[in-house]
DNA sequence: TGATCGGATGGGAGCGATCCCACATGGGAA
DNA sequence: TTCCCATGTGGGATCGCTCCCATCCGATCA
């Protein structure tokens, strides 16, 4: 059942070189010929060898991505799948055919495998350690980070504009009257909840009069973080007269919610909560979760894009590349006790 | 920055056959060469490209992972993904690299490239459509298919037991009292949604004394429209009195839920739900929902090994591959109105 | 008429590895 | 001493393809 050009060749009754020519449809070939050709590949539904073909061109038309993985294996990450599903899509579109790579901190062992000439180019997602990066840049190989955790000039970065966001966020909620915060932070050495949290705090000061916000550090961004932590603090929160949460991302917001709703504290009612990302479940989730909304799908795009330039070695691909975010007003936000429209409405206001 | 063995060869001054043998230990090889090859190679960050290799072994060492897109792109889809990775892991555990791709219902384009001679061996997921299993079985590639909607005897097929959970459902539901149902049946065509339903009727019939189940077809399988139908059925529902839901997978029954919620009926106190699958999102909701458990890492797993044993030419590997499902009692069922243990107990019963 | 050129085709080299075979050495058995 | 075999090394062929170069044919042009 497998085949090859020159048994194509042999079949048609003419030479390797001429078969050549038929497949890649360069350089000349008579009408007759090419049919003829034509003909035996499709009745032996012959496929020339991508191996070969790499062999010869060194293009393999395969990237790699490698996603940082952090405790359980998880590329079904509610951000990062979407984000590689974007890849998955623009890469075919380009002709390219993907590797799906995890890596954790110490192993390079997978990298290494990409590293065999086996992919034209790589993205890496997220924190990735130094190491894997350093690594990487031994070798030959075109390569970008997409909301990557370092700011290594030298790496070209596509990053959402978190900084950005995070004011967003303390625009929406100061707006709605809120003054007093909780924020959940996660881990503050990656770039995105870094930033987020300092355009928050940003924004919060530029509009004045918020009374009080009090961050609590995540040592991780998971779901049962924000859960754990926010069960931790939910008397707290109540006594201290707070009335929003910002958690630096979507599953830990989640987990906010889930933690403040079986207490039976009220959302949005008695607090209102705020996440990022807009991943898929903050919409499932009831109450629905107001979030900023990075592109991921431009990003993803983008990424295989810029790739391919790099690959093809054209000059001038940038460096920095930051995506907009969105604001995404859904039902976990409400009025806070200073009323709605700019301020001063006393604490009332029906369901 | 890129050498091939020949430059390995030189520096060190042997042959490109003696590299060739330290490098895949195969052999003879005095100390000493051993050693100044092995230095060359080290300094010279030298990788052996996997493509001259795959050109004369005839093995890539990659495999393919091709799965079913319904409308948006998902690979992120909750139940895949944790497929998804499970085969990632596997699969590195044993050496191989993995082509992650999506298919759509006409295109083969995608799968067309892996037939390249790109993978040694290919591994389906969910409900493709005829003619890609079609087209795959044209070629020479190992394949087996995962949670297939097919039951195609010649394909190899690793299925979680659909029909037991399904009566585990009834059981449960039963169990705790409830007699009269609504079910969101996701679509019939696909195997799992088919034998769910028919286990849980099977369970159902067994226990006896069930009145009243009203089946709700949907054509998909995602949240809203779970979402949907529960929405329109709430008023019915109530009316007829029915006190418990199942809906054939887990992102249905949380689109239930959320229905359920909205309308102000209570999640478990008015009706119970419960899916299937034990998605990640079915822990995190509020309530958390009750389902049933298919070990997908395990899944995942066996099929990685078995499809191992297909290419290294093996005899005897299984054709149908059913794995045990697990019943996770969460918070979204509760004792129904025929009261809890055996049964008997009047409609009463405390919050 | 011979040179030139576009169309059409075939043959050889080479991509980077592996593997088979040839060959050289030295020690132990016959 | 001769033979054999384990050890150690090098060279050529090969995997399936592309690309360069050579060749050939017929038509056009000087």
């Amino acid at each position: 059942m497998n085949h090859n050009i020159k048994e194509i060749a042999e079949l048609a009754g003419v030479s390797r070189s001429t078969a050549s020519r038929v497949i890649s449809g360069k350089g000349y070939v008579s009408q007759e010929v090419r049919q003829r050709v034509t003909a035996v590949i499709e009745e032996l539904q012959y496929k020339p060898s991508a191996v070969a073909r790499a062999m010869v061109s060194q293009r393999t038309h395969n990237i790699g991505v490698i996603v940082f993985r952090e405790w359980q294996p998880i590329v079904s990450h509610p951000l990062y799948g979407k984000l590689i599903d974007a890849i998955l899509l623009a890469a075919e579109a380009r002709g390219y055919s993907v590797f799906l790579k995890t890596d954790q901190e110490m192993s390079l062992r997978s990298t290494g495998y990409l590293m065999e000439q086996r992919v034209d180019g790589l993205i890496l997602i997220s924190r990735l350690r130094k190491n894997v990066i350093d690594y990487v840049k031994k070798f030959n190989v075109p390569y970008l980070m997409v909301n990557g955790s370092t700011d290594d000039p030298e790496v070209i970065h596509l990053v959402s504009n978190d900084e950005e966001g995070g004011q967003r966020v303390a625009e929406h909620l100061h707006g709605l009257g809120h003054r007093r915060f909780l924020v959940i932070a996660g881990p503050q050495e990656h770039r995105s909840h870094n930033l987020r949290l300092e355009g928050f705090k940003r924004g919060l000061a530029k509009l004045g009069g918020a009374e009080n916000v009090e961050i609590a550090p995540s040592p991780e961004s998971g779901f049962e973080h924000g859960y754990r932590l926010m069960a931790e603090r939910a008397d707290d929160f109540l006594r201290d007269g707070r009335t929003a949460v910002f958690a630096t991302n979507d599953m830990l917001a989640l987990g906010v919610m889930k933690a403040l709703l079986e207490r039976g504290i009220d959302v949005p009612g008695r607090a209102s909560v705020m996440g990022f990302d807009d991943v898929a479940s903050a919409a499932m989730f009831a109450p629905a979760l107001t979030t900023v909304r990075v592109d991921t799908e431009r990003m993803g795009r983008d990424a295989v894009g810029l790739l391919d330039r790099l690959i093809r070695k054209e000059e001038g691909v940038p460096m920095l590349n930051e995506y907009a975010s969105e604001l995404i007003v859904r039902q976990s936000t409400r009025p806070g006790p200073s009323g709605h429209e700019t301020a001063a409405a006393p604490p009332e206001g029906e369901g």
